[in-house]
DNA sequence: GCCCGGTCGATTTTT
DNA sequence: TCGACCGGGC
């Protein structure tokens, strides 16, 4: 049963468009998947295109696998023979079947970021570089950045600058290492498919008349390569469907290039461009709000959203004097909701990892459950990078990054000095490191190794040579628990008996259940498959929803996502927009739009807050409220203050708040690109009074108390406040905002 | 081979 | 402030 007629006319134009290019400029909220859906839906359904002609493409996991099980819904198992994946994993499946034509095995392994960085590293050192000049950060840098453009390293340019020289020099040894280890990084992916494509004619043109269809999300997203990708396959038909919103594009850091969804007009001249700009996330409070910020962007197409579900609760806008006060009043707030929302409704976001910290101890304090995402990822835990290293020398012992990895874990007495000569070896006669270990003993190769680590490598050699052995008799879900077992990985752990150790136990029993789901949800699973998904699997993957925590993360990881509450918080100049940014327009720019996706989540309350004072790498900084803040209009705002106070009720009536936005009122000295902004600012003042101890106070946040110390005098003066509730706080008296009770 | 202690540096991160 | 990383000492 088709549920087309629930469409909004415009969704609709865009669903029932079936030739030619199309672009969908899908303001957030606007139902953009559901379109999507229902395009592939009906293009089956009512045009008879056939599935496997389909190619949609998304950018996470989470997202092709939600478009994946809805579409199944609707029609089936047929919607099964979708191609329906992401860039990397689309290009994991063709690689896969056509390496050799690069000379690539097909046992290829992927790799991660910090393999990426232990290569650099290791040939720095092979070419006596320092690593302090060449920080293998940059390096990498340059060379993600070729390869987002689509760049093999003989385009890599060096412009006669001395630095990319010797950038190019090592992007070459870079690549021969890969490739020795029959391994690829994630941009290798994507410009390996386009080698492949120029290397072979017939293969591109296959895919290219498979694919009558081609479908991409997230348009703003993509980098030059994968523009280029899309622009090859869809070369034949011209049936290309993007998209995207240019107000989201949040990802430059990482190749991604606005431009081509700003110029895909010009790209495909006859493109239809149908913009949906009606969101039934949100409440019109929130959508002018974020409009209007948003509005402060020179290079875009120009959207403006709207919604029917009415007006909304104001932006509610804290601000406090130190970070400690914006955790508390956040904090304060979610107790205040939990009787309407619960705590998996509520959101956290900030620009920053680092500034997690401070609410995290609050929430603790409070004993409000929480989850944060990001951060130390799953897939980056020590153990399970060790089992992954396992899992891959298994498949693929070319990979010496992963064989290295595991060779003296659990300790075996293997050490640096050893894997030094046998790297030796392993280079001069140009043999994998693998190669090398399985010939260590024998009597044509003398390493001057001591019989006792040769008499250990002999062992560690054995001991993969068996486990390759019962991978082959036992399946998946088998096989895990024995390589823990034989490896000694598991005893390792249970005999540190640390606290760390039993959360690194847990983990390994979570990769147990990963490989449970991947089983119960995939036919033909094998190791090899499994380690591919795993590869190009993230965190957010495995973002499911629980009622039972608040969720805390980055603005960046919100993308995609809504909460009826959300917290902005950390709303300062040089966080957010963050100061790497601050004297680029472009940059800064970027951070609007990173404000504008954060605001966009909040389906009904949004909060926005930012302090005076900032612990930030272990010394104070003083903050000044960031310029987003400003472009916001006051008449969708309310001032902390003006709102209800959150439990308890203060039982005072009277406002004292003089003016409605006292954080807007700076003047801009230097009003444009100026890099010393002189800012003169202004706090919301109290009437002066008379303080003493024993006064009974109320404060907006943490209600009434009673004044238990004063120090200090003027601005400085700092008072001690016992509140009825149970806490006692330290507030300065020119932020805290202190009513007296008579 | 391994442990400890000083130094340095520190956005965001769908794959 | 906190962690990763390296080099020296055992």
């Amino acid at each position: 049963m088709s549920r087309r007629n629930e469409l909004n006319p415009r969704q609709l134009e865009a669903v029932e468009h079936y030739e030619g290019p199309l672009l969908i400029l899908a303001g957030a909220g606007s139902g953009k998947t559901r379109v999507l859906i229902e395009r592939i839906v009906y293009m089956i359904e009512e045009k008879r295109v056939r599935p496997w002609n389909i190619l949609a493409v998304t950018f996470t996991n989470k997202a092709a696998k939600e478009m994946k099980m809805r579409i199944e819904k609707q029609l089936g198992p047929d919607a099964k023979n979708v191609w329906m994946s992401t860039f990397h994993s689309f290009c994991l499946r063709v690689l896969r079947r056509h390496a050799e034509v690069l000379n690539y095995d097909k046992n290829f392994v992927v790799y991660d970021t910090t393999d990426q960085r232990t290569v650099v590293k290791k040939i720095l050192k092979a070419m006596g570089l320092s690593d302090k000049v060449y920080k293998p950060q940059s390096i990498l840098y340059h060379i993600d950045r070729a390869k987002n453009h689509g760049l093999t390293v003989e385009d890599f340019a060096s412009d006669g600058d001395y630095f990319l020289q010797k950038v190019k020099e090592v992007f070459i040894a870079y690549q021969a290492e890969l490739k020795k280890n029959q391994a690829m990084d994630f941009g290798d992916l994507i410009v390996s498919v386009l080698r492949l494509f120029g290397k072979a004619p017939e293969v591109l043109s296959e895919y290219q008349n498979q694919f009558h269809y081609i479908l991409v999300d997230e348009y703003q997203d993509t980098n030059k390569s994968q523009y280029t990708l899309i622009k090859l396959l869809c070369d034949k038909w011209h049936n290309i469907c993007v998209v995207g919103d240019d107000d989201q594009s949040i990802y430059k850091f990482r190749g991604a290039e606005i431009q081509n969804i700003l110029d895909f007009q010009i790209d495909y001249p006859n493109a239809k461009m149908i913009r949906l700009e009606q969101n039934y996330r949100s409440t019109q409070n929130i959508l002018s709000a974020a409009n209007a910020v948003i509005r402060g962007n020179d290079k875009r197409m120009g959207k403006e959203l709207w919604t029917e579900n009415g007006t909304g609760d104001l932006i509610k806008v804290y601000t406090g004097h130190a970070d400690r006060d914006e955790a508390h009043y956040v904090c304060a707030m979610i107790k205040s909701y939990q009787e309407e929302y619960s705590l998996g409704e509520m959101a956290i976001f900030y620009r920053t990892n680092a500034q997690s910290r401070s609410l995290e101890d609050e929430l603790r304090k409070q004993k409000i459950n929480y989850r944060i995402f990001g951060g130390i990822k799953f897939y980056d835990r020590a153990e399970i990078k060790n089992i992954m290293a396992y899992l891959k020398s298994l498949v693929n012992p070319a990979d010496s990054i992963a064989v290295k990895r595991i060779l003296n874990v659990p300790l075996r007495g293997i050490g640096k000095t050893t894997v030094g000569k046998i790297d030796d070896v392993a280079t001069q006669q140009d043999k994998s490191f693998w190669d090398v270990l399985c010939s260590i003993g024998s009597p044509e190769l003398d390493l001057n190794i001591s019989a006792a680590a040769t008499s250990k490598i002999q062992e560690f050699v054995q001991l993969l040579k068996d486990l390759n052995k019962a991978r082959a008799e036992l399946s998946l879900d088998d096989f895990l628990p024995h390589l823990y077992d034989k490896t000694g990985y598991w005893q390792m752990l249970v005999d540190e008996k640390t606290i760390e150790s039993e959360s690194r136990k847990e983990n390994l029993t979570e990769l147990g259940n990963v490989i449970d789901d991947y089983l119960s949800d995939s036919e033909d699973a094998n190791l090899e498959a499994f380690l591919d998904q795993i590869s190009l699997a993230s965190d957010v993957d495995r973002l499911d929803e629980s009622p039972e925590f608040v969720n805390l993360m980055t603005v960046h990881l919100a993308k995609g996502l809504e909460f009826p509450v959300v917290f902005l918080v950390g709303m300062e100049e040089g966080l957010f927009p963050h100061s790497r940014s601050i004297d680029n327009p472009e940059d800064i720019e970027e951070e609007r739009r990173l404000c504008y996706v954060g605001m966009t989540r909040a389906k009904k309350k949004l909060h926005m807050s930012f302090v005076h004072e900032r612990r930030l790498f272990g010394t104070v900084q003083y903050q000044i409220v960031s310029r987003f803040m400003d472009e916001l209009p006051s008449e969708h705002t309310s001032l902390l203050g003006e709102l209800e106070a959150p439990t308890p009720k203060p039982r005072y009536s009277e406002q004292r708040y003089v003016s409605k936005k006292p954080f807007t009122t700076r003047k801009k000295v230097a009003p444009r690109g100026g890099s010393e902004r002189e800012i003169d600012y202004e706090y919301a003042q109290t009437d002066q009074q008379p303080f003493k101890r024993g006064a009974r106070v109320s404060h907006a946040v943490f209600g009434a108390g009673k004044i238990t110390h004063i120090e200090g005098g003027g601005d400085k003066m700092k008072v001690t406040v016992e509140f009825t509730q149970g806490m006692t706080k330290k507030l300065l008296m020119k932020h805290a905002n202190l009513k007296f009770m008579s």
